[in-house]
Parts: structure tokens; C-alpha cells; sequence
DNA sequence: ACTAATACTGCCTTTTTATGTAGTGAGGTT
DNA sequence: AACCTCACTACATAAAAAGGCAGTATTAGT
């Protein structure tokens, strides 16, 4: 590691607003330790030019004229997987955050953020952080708060959450009524009621909902 | 609104190690907009008294006497929903992260955070946001990253993702077979294909492994 | 042209599930 | 004491699922 590949960071900027665009550009060089080595107006254009494979991080959009950002934010990861990606866009509903942030975006920034932000938000992507601004990172937080086993939504008692764990593991009755010592019609008097909280008829609908209700997690 | 509600941030710190506990004190209370209301040194210890129904914000350890701080979080959610809990530890491995974070904490600091950091975590999480370390900040975000379809670790087909997703529905293979037009054979055939490559032998467990390993999404 | 892999169809057997119905004993309520 | 609910036991039956084995049409590679 060479001083200056330690500290200039290169970066590419997917924009498809000219004024946006230049002006990031303008903001970020004037860094002395960034550089912008491409900046396009489409996913397609940047996939076309052989910048990516030389850039460190990518600022882009999320609505683009062609390919979606989010379409361009999973193409980008499959082929240059180290590059660091950062969506900054107008949109903070939950989908477009969430879709973003699973496509393989590392930060997620609006697009009014200011210019010390947007250069501190870069510098912290580039050491290893996922800036986001405050109110997407507790959207992002809230989907880890689970509900908790007291008072879940359906209601399900210990013994039914203890047994839908075991279901989720793929266990026959036979085996759960071994792992709990109960009999097999015992397990299955559970599993009728899990079945009849949950509004479900078979074993998989009740793990499937269990694990998005957060009753159980998996593995 | 009065000016003062609005500005004063009323602060509990629940941390047993004297000399943290009597620094973060200093330090907050220095501030302006900040009054530390009570500093315990357990969460029993904050439980008695009648401090926590008053406060805005918790600045709380992980490892601590008695009660352990994440269920500390989990009894401190039941009972003051509208109370912000903050993290502050010395680990930042992702077991006590996420278990802070599932268990309601809106941040996750390290307990090295300087004095500056700690005061803007606490405006942050205040105002609605999630303060974090960068590195906390990003194992959070490397959740959502969803293997990409196309090369997941089981290397699953189009076809079978297809046929794991109805199967998380919990369609019987008759109904898979309608909805994706497939003799049931056919849909046999491509569940035996999924089973061996997620070495699983069942519905319920090629669905739960299938979710933990963000093949699929439930819901 | 031969071979191999893929994506099915078809069928058969055993095991497991889903669902219904009935009954028991312990514990708490009125 | 009568009654209820909860957590189970017990049994019966039909519908699915799991697993094994054989065969076919299509496509790609040699």
C-alpha cells in the first residue's frame, strides 16, 4: 500500500441529472483525496466504459432512464464485487431503501444532503462504514426489533414456539415428541393450534410465517 | 412544544463500571440540552427506581451484574416503549450486536467513542437516528445483501427458486404444478433437485434454509 | 454419430402430515 | 359441586410427501 493508493479514493458517479452530476463532481474533486475517473448518465454507459473495474466507489441514482439503479447496483456487485457502492437518490420509503441495500448497496444518502456530508459519507464507505442518513439507518434498525415472544401477534404460548423452532427444522412429529418428550399426538395437539393462530395448514406456512412474524429465526 | 421540552434531553446510564459511569455523567451533563436523570449501576438497580418513566434516552453497558444488559433492553421495551436505548460496549462482535439491536436498542456504540461522538449519538438518536460505529454500520447493512440470485452458495436455478418460493407458500405439488405449469412429476423432480443441493430432506426445511440463506423471501 | 447433461413424465411404496373426533386428568373459577 | 380450560393421549382416515427407479425429448459438446 503506497501512500497515495491509501488515500485517493476513485470514484464514479452514475447520474443521469447533468446539473447533479457536475456538481458532484466539481464538490468531490475539489477533495484532495478523491477523484472522480468516470462519471455517466446511464448504467448502461458505465457498464460500456472500462472505469469500473478501476474505481474504489460508485455514487449513483437510483432512477435511471434504462437499467433501474437497483438492476445496475446488482450488476455492478456481480462483476467488481470490491467496489464500494452508494445510492443517493430522492426516494425514502422503505422499498426503494430496502431494495437498494439488499441489491448490494453499502450507504444510502439523499440526494439534499450537503457537501460535507455527502464528502464525510464517502470517507466513511471507504473505511469501512455504511453511511446512511439518521432516519434510513432507524428504518434499517426497526426491522431488527423483534416482537417479542411475550406479546407476538398471534399469540403463540412457549410450548408452540419451542415446537414451531423444531418444525422449522424439518422434524417428523416422531422426532420433535423425542427432542421435548412428548408423544407424538401430544406434538400433534400443538401443531393443530400453532396451525389454527397462524391461519395456516401445513407444517411449511407455519415456519415461513413464523420466521416474517419473527416468531422464530432460522438456522 | 415548549423550547425547553423540546431541547432537553433527560439521560439515564445504566453501566457498573464506576469510573465510565461518572465520565459519561460529566461529560453529558456538561452539555447544555442533556440531564443525566439517574446513573445506576444495574438494571435492578434502575428498575426500583422511578427515574425511567421520566427519561427521554438510555445509555446502557451489555455486560452487567445481575440482569444482563440485553434483557435489561428487552424489560426496559415492555415497560417504557417511547424510552431510546443506546449501547455502549466494549464488544462488537455480531452476536451481542444483534442481540442488542433485536432486542430494541436503536444504537450500538463502542464504549471508545469520544466524548464528541457520544454527545452526537445521543442529538442523533434523539432526532430519530440510529447512531452507529462505521463498522457496526456495516455488518448491520452486510445482512440485507442478498447472495444474488444467480450465484447463491447451492447454486439453485431459476426453476427451483421458483418452485422453493411456492413452496414457502405452502402449496402442495398439484398447486405448484398449476401455477407454474408442470405436470406434479415435474414438480417432484425439481424439489428432489432443491433437496440435494440444499442436503435437506423436507419442505420445512428446504424453505428455512432457503430463508436463512436469502434464496427466498418469506411473507 | 455418440455421449452427456438437463428437464422433465410416470409409477410405485413407505412414511409423514392434516384433520376430525373422543376422552382423561389437573388446576382454576363460580 | 359443577363447569371450564389446558395440555395432553388415542385412534382413524385421507391426502401429501419422500424416495427410488425407469424412460423420453431436447440440447450441447466431442
Amino acid at each position: 500500500m503506497t501512500g497515495k493508493d491509501q488515500s485517493l479514493i476513485k470514484i464514479i458517479i452514475i447520474e443521469d441529472n447533468r446539473y447533479m452530476r457536475e456538481g458532484w463532481k466539481t464538490i468531490l474533486d475539489f477533495e484532495d483525496d478523491f477523484v472522480v475517473i468516470g462519471s455517466y448518465e446511464s448504467c448502461e454507459e458505465a457498464f460500456e466504459s472500462d472505469t469500473l473495474a478501476k474505481g474504489d466507489l460508485a455514487l449513483m441514482d437510483i432512477e435511471l432512464p434504462g437499467m433501474s439503479g437497483i438492476e445496475g447496483v446488482k450488476k455492478l456487485r456481480r462483476q467488481h464485487p470490491d467496489l464500494i457502492i452508494i445510492m443517493a437518490t430522492v426516494f425514502d420509503d422503505d422499498k426503494h431503501v430496502f431494495d437498494a441495500l439488499c441489491a448490494g448497496a453499502v450507504g444510502y444518502l439523499m440526494k439534499k444532503v450537503s457537501p460535507e456530508d455527502l464528502i464525510k459519507a464517502i470517507h466513511d464507505a471507504h473505511e469501512g462504514g455504511s453511511p446512511m442518513t439518521p432516519n434510513i439507518a432507524r428504518k434499517v434498525i426497526n426491522t431488527f426489533h423483534n416482537t417479542s415472544a411475550e406479546d407476538n401477534e398471534a399469540n403463540l404460548s412457549e410450548r408452540e414456539l419451542e415446537i414451531l423452532e423444531e418444525l422449522a427444522k424439518g422434524k417428523s412429529y416422531a422426532k420433535i415428541g423425542e427432542s421435548i418428550y412428548l408423544s407424538v399426538d401430544g406434538v400433534r395437539y400443538h401443531i393443530r393450534n400453532i396451525y389454527k393462530k397462524l391461519e395456516v395448514n401445513s407444517r411449511t406456512e407455519a415456519v415461513s410465517k413464523g420466521i416474517s412474524q419473527r416468531l422464530i429465526n432460522p438456522e
